[in-house]
DNA sequence: TATAAGCGGA
């Protein structure tokens, strides 16, 4: 983790007020620089308790808006004799009421007074009210409140240089604030100093942590946050278990999210429940692995973990991706009696389901259920009805649904239109296709990727090359959409000069913000067999420190390959496992048969050997993977060998399926 | 804290 202390702002930051917070007005109010010498560590038991009308004394101070006047109210409680009347609980309590709570530099005036305070008696300067941990602890939160992080950080440097170690408390309230205002690297940049003062971040602090990461992209953080966390002997309980489950899926560590669920947890003594499942189960349909999803389904099943709402949605999702409508048929209609009830997504799901796979009565019926059980619609329903009846050419009926929700009241999207764009487009009606994409460019929206990329595919699959053409060229300086857009609708539409011109402008004005706009370049090369291409946007997005995902690293590998330049390969293969990047089987794979273009034997052995321990690969494709690498380099012998192995272990298979 | 919808093609 780089070193963060740095970026936290010291209190000399007072006196440049940061443009993004409210410059406080009255911050050199309490920075004193004697504050130093002044704070003595006077014990809160030498603060006398005298009761004094607390109301009144708000309603007083609820009137003072300046530190003077702040202070000659106050001023009241200094006693001639030395010694303080307010008690210590009751200074607390006052900076825990209004107006102290809804005004950070009243809250701030009131802790100053505490150290000016003195007695006019004696002649040391020692403070009446010297303010502990407590009342400091007491305006960290009104400051945090308040979004007046600066602040709040400062006074955070201030308590430590004072020896005044704050605690799990302060930590906690600067860090949670922190990260709920999204400043991630602030927050972490606590974590050290809390190492310093000795104050042991809890469960809670590191959950934050682990889940502001984890929205910011960063799984690899939330990763380190949550061995960090098991190694200083903080349980994690279900919510942190949950965390990391997602971190380790995001990080496309699908095993260690696998091991997290069906192992770590019961070593804890924690049952997971639907939500960790379900976690799982998406990670496992966004990368496509359907069946992988499936089976962890029936696991879950088989541990009598019931499935909730979402856990029905993402599977029923994933039968209808493998084809199996008939199984998410059976499984919606059961929802109600396991005691679920179906929701929109459910049912938006169904719809889905039921057009891929060409059921078209069946997707009309339920979208007329749901109209009679009243179940409400939204402008996902209407895309996927629309799309529905694309698919079984009704065009009229889709154009009319586009009115309905209108009517309805619910408003196209984006979606809606690429979607009856090219409808339209695939029944020849070119000019309402054309008329809607012009209207919509002089709307003055942005203008979508997908929806610029239809048009284009509408025109040219009409033979209107130069109107296509033309949409293309306005997108080599684009005014009304980010580089990054443009870049990947050219690349895209496989433009790979455009492409690479409006890309290099962007690498040179530092425009690439968004770590795809790398991957689809390094595809569009690929593509166009332009493999020195792919290795100069790999080495530029690594420069940058941008780790590429397994695609786009089989792509790379694949490159290295075609250039014959195995060492780069092999050696970006070991970075990115160190790195734990490279995961999908198609990366191993790809190097086992480099490897085998190298001729280089050993190695191909000794990683056949080791992926054949590995528990997440598919056994039979990686027999089948090297085989062709012992074929194509003429070992007929070892490959011929590993088919007999195939046969056996299908015959196996099948027998075991049989009896 | 997890879930639904668009383009297209090597």
């Amino acid at each position: 983790m780089p070193d963060l202390t740095s970026s936290l702002p010291m209190p000399n930051h007072y006196s440049s007020p940061s443009p993004r917070h409210t410059p406080n007005p009255r911050k050199q109010v309490w920075l004193k620089s004697d504050r130093h010498q002044r704070h003595q560590s006077k014990l809160a038991s030498q603060y006398a308790d005298r009761s004094v009308h607390m109301p009144s004394l708000l309603a007083s101070l609820s009137l003072t808006t300046s530190f003077s006047q702040l202070t000659s109210v106050m001023s009241r409680f200094v006693g001639t004799g030395g010694n303080p009347v307010l008690s210590l609980r009751f200074m607390c309590s006052l900076l825990s009421s209004p107006p102290f709570t809804s005004s950070p530099s009243r809250s701030l005036a009131l802790l100053d007074w505490m150290y000016n305070s003195t007695s006019s008696s004696t002649s040391s300067s020692s403070s009446l009210y010297p303010p502990s941990l407590h009342p400091y602890n007491l305006v960290l939160r009104t400051l945090c409140r308040s979004d007046n992080f600066d602040l709040a950080c400062g006074l955070l440097m201030e308590m430590r240089s004072l020896s005044l170690s704050p605690d799990a408390i302060s930590y906690s309230t600067v860090i949670s604030s922190l990260c709920s205002a999204g400043h991630l690297d602030l927050a972490l940049s606590c974590l050290p100093l809390m190492e310093e003062d000795r104050v042991r971040p809890d469960l809670v602090l590191y959950s934050t942590l682990m889940y502001l990461s984890l929205k910011l992209g960063d799984p690899s953080k939330a990763i380190s946050l949550f061995s960090q966390m098991c190694a200083s002997g903080v349980t994690p309980d279900l919510r942190a278990f949950n965390g990391a489950i997602s971190a380790y899926c995001s990080a496309d560590l699908m095993r260690d999210a696998l091991r997290v669920l069906t192992h770590d947890m019961a070593e804890s003594g924690i049952t997971p429940d639907a939500t960790c499942y379900s976690t799982l189960l998406s990670a496992y349909v966004k990368k496509g692995r359907f069946l992988a999803a499936l089976s962890l389904f029936s696991q879950m099943q088989s541990s009598k973990v019931r499935p909730d709402l979402t856990t029905f949605n993402i599977v029923l999702h994933a039968y209808g991706q493998v084809g199996l409508a008939r199984e998410a048929d059976q499984l919606f209609w059961s929802m109600s009696r396991l005691g679920v009830n179906p929701s929109v997504v459910t049912y938006n799901t169904m719809l889905r389901v039921y057009g891929d796979a060409e059921l078209f009565g069946e997707a009309i019926h339920l979208f007329h259920l749901m109209q009679k059980k009243e179940i409400e619609q939204n402008v996902v329903t209407y895309n996927t009805m629309i799309a529905v009846f694309g698919k079984s050419l009704e065009h009229e009926k889709a154009s009319n649904l586009v009115q309905e929700m209108q009517m309805k009241g619910i408003q196209p999207n984006a979606i809606t239109y690429s979607t009856i764009i090219s409808i339209w487009g695939k029944a020849g009606k070119l000019d309402r296709a054309a008329k809607l994409f012009q209207k919509l460019r002089e709307s003055g929206v942005e203008i979508d990727p997908v929806l610029y990329q239809t048009m284009i595919v509408v025109y040219e699959r009409a033979g209107l090359v130069t109107h296509a053409r033309r949409l293309l060229h306005d997108l080599k300086h684009p005014e009304n959409m980010p580089k990054d857009t443009a870049i990947k609708i050219l690349a895209n539409a496989g433009r790979v000069e455009e492409a690479a011109w409006v890309f290099r402008q962007a690498v040179k004005e530092g425009e690439v913000k968004e770590l795809s706009v790398y991957g689809s370049m390094i595809e569009l090369f690929s593509r166009n067999r332009r493999y020195k291409n792919v290795v100069e946007v790999f080495n530029e997005m690594h420069e940058r420190g941008f780790f590429p995902d397994s695609e786009t690293i089989a792509i790379v590998l694949n490159a290295y390959g075609k250039l014959r330049e195995f060492d780069k390969a092999s050696a970006l293969y070991s970075e990115m496992e160190e790195e734990r990047c490279v995961f999908t089987d198609r990366v191993h794979f790809q190097m086992l048969s480099l490897l085998g273009m190298k001729g280089d034997f050993d190695e191909v052995d000794r990683l056949i050997e080791k992926l054949g321990k590995d528990p997440e690969i598919d056994k039979k494709e990686l027999r089948l993977v090297a085989a062709s690498v012992y074929e194509r380099a003429n070992r007929l012998d070892e490959a011929s060998q590993i088919y007999d192995q195939i046969r056996n272990s299908d015959y196996i298979t099948d027998t075991l399926e049989a009896s």
